[in-house]
DNA sequence: GTCGTTGCAAAGCGTTTGCAGCCTA
DNA sequence: TAGGCTGCAAACGCTTTGCAACGAC
């Protein structure tokens, strides 16, 4: 059975609050302001945990380290800025990508990456 | 001032030969066969000069190690299968993505990865 | 009180680096 | 022959795991 602890929860609400998906490191640092000490072993764990109940999903960009999200934000894509390194949401997307696939391949999920400059930088 | 060893050569041509991007481990397996005794180092070190030098592409895909494709073949994508974990290059693509994009970003690039199953495995 | 969770430190694992010897040019 | 390249092993950085103490229920 599952338990809540200070730490979870303080998780929990950096990633609510987050406007964009966020690093282990952004992660830890937020989160230790509700839950000093925070270790980040504790962070490894509850984010797995949360992977794997599909509460977050891993964004993975290449070049980049792992940077998680809340799942259930609908169906959107990223962006990263080559200057400031940033990652947006970007709620938009694209129909049928069924038709680039050749014959006989069934497609299941899509990720589209996008890269350039965010308005900031450019 | 570069040399043209044995070594290089055979990952080079392994790159050449492959139907699709290559993880480091199928990389040494193949390239072994050319150049016994070939190790693990030389290999990360050679392709980090090609990607340096832009012949080679990284190809990097949630939850599985990098794999890397000589550069040059134009435009395309990737598919990944669900079940056998195949990596497939997809020569299509999509027009115009810069739509996606809020007011004052640029976009520079893109990446569309496709997940599924492939005809193999459908 | 039980037992899931935590923090620390050690262990793992993939990648990089230092170095002596090798081999290309 | 000079110096770039290789293979080995050590080092490195990020992630996972073992374990005793802690704390939610």
């Amino acid at each position: 059975m599952q338990r809540q602890t200070n730490q979870r929860a303080a998780i929990e609400d950096c990633l609510h609050a987050a406007p964009h998906p966020m690093s282990l490191d952004e992660l830890l640092q937020a989160a230790r302001s509700q839950a000093p000490g925070l270790g980040i072993a504790t962070v490894y764990r509850n984010l797995k945990r949360m992977v794997e109940e599909g509460a977050v999903v891993p964004v993975v960009l290449p070049e980049e380290p792992a940077r998680y999200e809340l799942a259930g934000k609908g169906h959107h894509h990223h962006f990263r800025c080559r200057l400031c390194h940033k990652v947006y949401d970007i709620p938009a997307c694209i129909g049928d990508l069924g038709h680039l696939l050749p014959e006989g391949f069934r497609l299941e999920a899509h990720e589209i990456l996008l890269f350039g400059l965010c308005r900031a930088c450019a």
